[in-house]
DNA sequence: AAAAATATTAACAATTTTGTTAGAATTTTC
DNA sequence: GAAAATTCTAACAAAATTGTTAATATTTTT
């Protein structure tokens, strides 16, 4: 779960111990922490993800973590030297959640390639439906701060340009094999996305509209989800 | 432009005169501001806008609008009581227009069906390229502060509720004339928005990461459009 | 031109927010 | 069990941020 992320706290131990600290140490190739090693720590953790997700870096307060937390803010000043410290390593983890869940979507199979589509799509639905707040938590940080996707730009793009390209051999292949119309990986991941997050993006807003019309919240997520698919497999469809 | 919202100062102006002040004054039954009539009203409220928009309400600095209106942040005061009355004039601006947009999208035609949603896109299309910083403004707001939404919820779900009227009876008629397949309005709604909106949402991500690869910001858009309209068409063919 | 209304400024103030520090308590190491 | 490292607390502090106020300048009305 925790990618590329320590606490300072956790680094100056180890620096005390192999005498080697810079300011930029590099993290990723520090020995990731033990999970549960400690306790106050983690709960700092829990709840800054949870603060930042809700109300973004400039609506979160430090103080609000320490409390949801139970610890003093100094405390959170201790393990995480400043804000953007701590907001930075969730941040990162949510960035590799993401990319790493899209690089999973294909698994070699012997399926038809346009059941192969609708699986991953299903797939990356749910995984959105479990993680609702996290497409507008990325939008956002990277909007209001766009330097901040500097720091994870270059492993990010190798990861995913690797991933287009098995799509669009996947692609070829079908097309080849009769099975598909004609389309590039890169639009069909961007169609894919798009429907998929939208729908819960957009969720606050149409049920605060709508939400008299509708039965019930899950009923529309899953009415969304076989329409996307059908918009997708007709899509691809000749 | 100003829908529903003037400032405290033509309050506080229009209330001396008809000596009818109360609290809770109905703003949208006062004549509305004529424009230019106060030029750093307008500098506040230009500089506001591009401030809350880039930013969010919780980014957002009174100073940082002040500086770039040019006028001390006591003047903004005078003007605007609080942050968040000169937040909410704004943001009710902002889900008007993009009210008043979504609804002005069908316009009676004798073309078929299919030809006049392919229409409607294009030009949602274009609106969000004109306007690419709404989508997130509107999402990011509703998300950090619900209980906004409940200021406009009413009349806003009026207006949408009879353009999704409209398009239904749309559908209805074309199905009859065997000129689409089988779709409810909500879920064609749903696709062109998510689509549309999110393409610019993902812009900056997806150039940061893919940048390299493309040779233009404004191609790739083009191409994105001509992708969604083919996908818009796709779905509702037969 | 006098009076009234409106616009503007500068200084002040309350609160919030992030961050620090010195020292005490606890745990770990030897 | 003594020394060393670490965890933790309470109080402090600096800066930012929103908002106020009293006095002054300007404009509008009569």
């Amino acid at each position: 779960m925790l990618y590329l992320f320590c606490s300072i706290k956790f680094v100056n131990k180890t620096v005390n111990k192999i005498r080697q600290w810079t300011q930029n140490i590099n993290f990723q190739y520090i020995t990731t922490m033990t999970k549960h090693q400690n306790n106050k720590e983690m709960a700092i953790l829990e709840a800054a993800r949870n603060e930042f997700l809700e109300k973004g870096y400039d609506g979160a307060r430090i103080t609000s973590i320490a409390k949801s937390a139970g610890v003093t803010h100094a405390m959170l000043h201790y393990y995480f030297k400043t804000k953007e410290q701590l907001f930075t390593g969730i941040f990162d983890d949510f960035i590799h959640q993401v990319v790493g869940n899209m690089t999973e979507l294909f698994n070699d199979s012997d399926k038809p390639f346009i059941q192969q589509v609708e699986d991953a799509v299903s797939v990356h639905f749910d995984f959105i439906k479990e993680n609702p707040q996290i497409p507008l938590f990325v939008i956002r940080e990277i909007a209001t701060h766009p330097e901040r996707i500097e720091l994870i730009k270059d492993s990010v793009a190798s990861t995913i340009g690797g991933f287009f390209g098995t799509v669009q051999k996947g692609i070829d292949q079908a097309r080849i094999n009769g099975e598909i119309c004609d389309i590039d990986a890169i639009n069909l991941l961007f169609d894919v996305l798009s429907l998929n997050a939208f729908t819960f993006l957009a969720r606050p807003i149409f049920f605060a509209v709508f939400g008299r019309l509708t039965a019930d919240d899950s009923v529309f997520i899953e009415l969304r989800k076989q329409e996307i698919l059908k918009t997708i497999h007709k899509r691809l469809a000749i």
